[in-house]
DNA sequence: ATATTTTACTTGCAAAATAAAAGTAAAACG
DNA sequence: CGTTTTACTTTTATTTTGCAAGTAAAATAT
């Protein structure tokens, strides 16, 4: 996969790489939502931020594709699937608690109200 | 402003009213040069990435307008305009600095080679 | 077992954003 | 004063986004 990515990268600045793949206004809500605890697509639709179901599914295959996400059954006996972070994903944390942190001191009305499920990580 | 914001905004999230500003693929690269003491659009025309000039027009109208950037005479006897950060927007230092972080250990091929001018704030 | 509902998408299309190229006016310089 | 540089704007083509509707498989209810 590098492989491909290099070929297309707009420089080899860790900055415009990491916005070639994180870089829109959907990305890092999928993120917050799964660090969130949610998992599953109807889960991510149903974020107050209202995200497209075509931009939704083309935003997991490319997480997918850069190993930030992974998916697996709900369950060993269910065929749902669900996405969960991996490693790669997991250590955005501490961009989105920046991204956070940002937005509650600078705009007005924001608040943080991300009750989450699991507290790990 | 914060009251027309407010109005368009898609949820109260302090990170999709982050993303509603940041949330694509230049507006943090001309940061990030502002950061490394470039301030003048020729400048940021000439950074490796290659942003297109009409776009990085708008974007920095639209930093002006959150009160991100602020545009000054270059020097006291000169018309010509150079842009700097604001408060507001040095406050992205440890956003950029995670960003950054996150590209170098995940994303082969990145390199930091960010040479500042200055190295305040 | 079958019907109904839910889930996880895909498709089609209009609208908006982006990219590439060329053009332009004011400022700075020789 | 003429030329070059700077900081944009404009135009047009391409791509992306947003919205609505449609669909097939899985789960649930009957």
């Amino acid at each position: 996969m590098a492989k491909d990515e290099s070929v297309t990268r707009r420089s080899p600045c860790p900055v415009s790489c990491t916005l070639d793949i994180l870089g829109d206004r959907w990305t890092l809500l999928v993120i917050r939502d799964l660090m969130l605890g949610r998992s599953r697509y109807k889960e991510f639709c149903a974020s107050p931020e209202g995200i497209p179901t075509n931009i939704l599914a083309e935003r997991l295959e490319r997480l997918l594709q850069y190993e930030i996400i992974e998916k697996a059954p709900v369950s060993p006996e269910s065929k749902r699937m669900a996405y969960h972070l991996t490693p790669k994903g997991k250590a955005l944390k501490p961009l989105l608690v920046e991204i956070t942190k940002w937005g509650l001191q600078w705009e007005e009305g924001t608040e943080a109200r991300m009750q989450k499920k699991n507290t790990d990580t």
